[in-house]
DNA sequence: GCCACTATATTTAGTCA
DNA sequence: ATGACTAAATATAGTGG
């Protein structure tokens, strides 16, 4: 676009394409976000790079990705991130073990020590206020429309 | 937008929100469908409508979106799986390190020492890094992510 | 409600540092 | 490859039928 029109061709060079994918990402991010805000509707994207060993990329954030998911009904994630949840926990009792048994180690030796645990960066997720409302969601009866009437509900 | 500066704040008004939705999907499935095109990737997006009784609408189409959906499912379960463990085992080898460590120390009882355990960014296994969001539109798909990064693969 | 038509705001391809 | 800049292309809030 802006140049000159837009030729709207796959970018075979591979550095161009990496510009435009970015920057085009970028604005498709933030339309959605505003549509979201401004309609108070729930969505979510995924895109997956041709390559085949990529990862695809979701948004708004993994977590409301896969929550919207399970909402669809075709994926029993939440199950999946309950279980990842409580892995998370485990590991987090396994190093609060360890780091509880340094302390006293050390402690009846009578040194000194300094034992910090650093977990921050635990998950954020960016969910919008109003998805927090149960009520808000679809029930079921999930169907696949492209939706070209384009109404309301 | 375009009249006077945009105020992105939810639409009480309902025929105004609507009038908004109609013409913002249909901007954002443009967008969608031409990331596309351009960068070559598969793409998807699902909106609900807060409306209880609503259906959800997804681009590109019902089956591409069912495709890339159980991909997504396998890709998560795999992925995240190898990764969770990966972790752990990343874990164990910290804490029997530390372990080590403090056990020498303490041994040898000579001085004082100062025992640093970071183990910081741990967990963070609920979101594995790679899962990133976007999104799209139209015929294709649409992805959005948290993924500053942006970088292609 | 749905279109068509702007006047302007926003997005972005190309370019340079 | 990343960031800033700019000119041009697009998207869209208002408006009227």
């Amino acid at each position: 676009m802006t140049r000159n029109g837009v030729k709207l061709a796959y970018i075979s060079n591979d550095a161009a394409k990496n510009v435009t994918y970015k920057k085009r990402k970028k604005g498709l991010v933030k339309k959605m976000s505003e549509l979201s805000t401004l309609c108070g509707v729930e969505a979510c994207a995924i895109i997956y790079p041709s390559t085949c060993n990529s990862h695809p990329k979701v948004w708004p954030s993994a977590v409301t990705t896969h929550r919207m998911l399970s909402h669809f009904k075709m994926l029993s994630v939440v199950e999946r991130s309950n279980r990842t949840m409580a892995q998370e926990r485990l590991v987090r009792q396994r190093i609060a073990h360890a780091d509880e048994k340094v302390k006293k180690l050390c402690e009846n030796n009578h040194r000194k020590e300094i034992t910090q645990v650093n977990l921050d960066r635990v998950p954020k997720s960016h969910i919008p206020p109003w998805l927090e409302t149960e009520s808000n969601l679809p029930n079921q009866g999930v169907v696949f429309d492209e939706d070209k009437s384009g109404g309301w509900t």
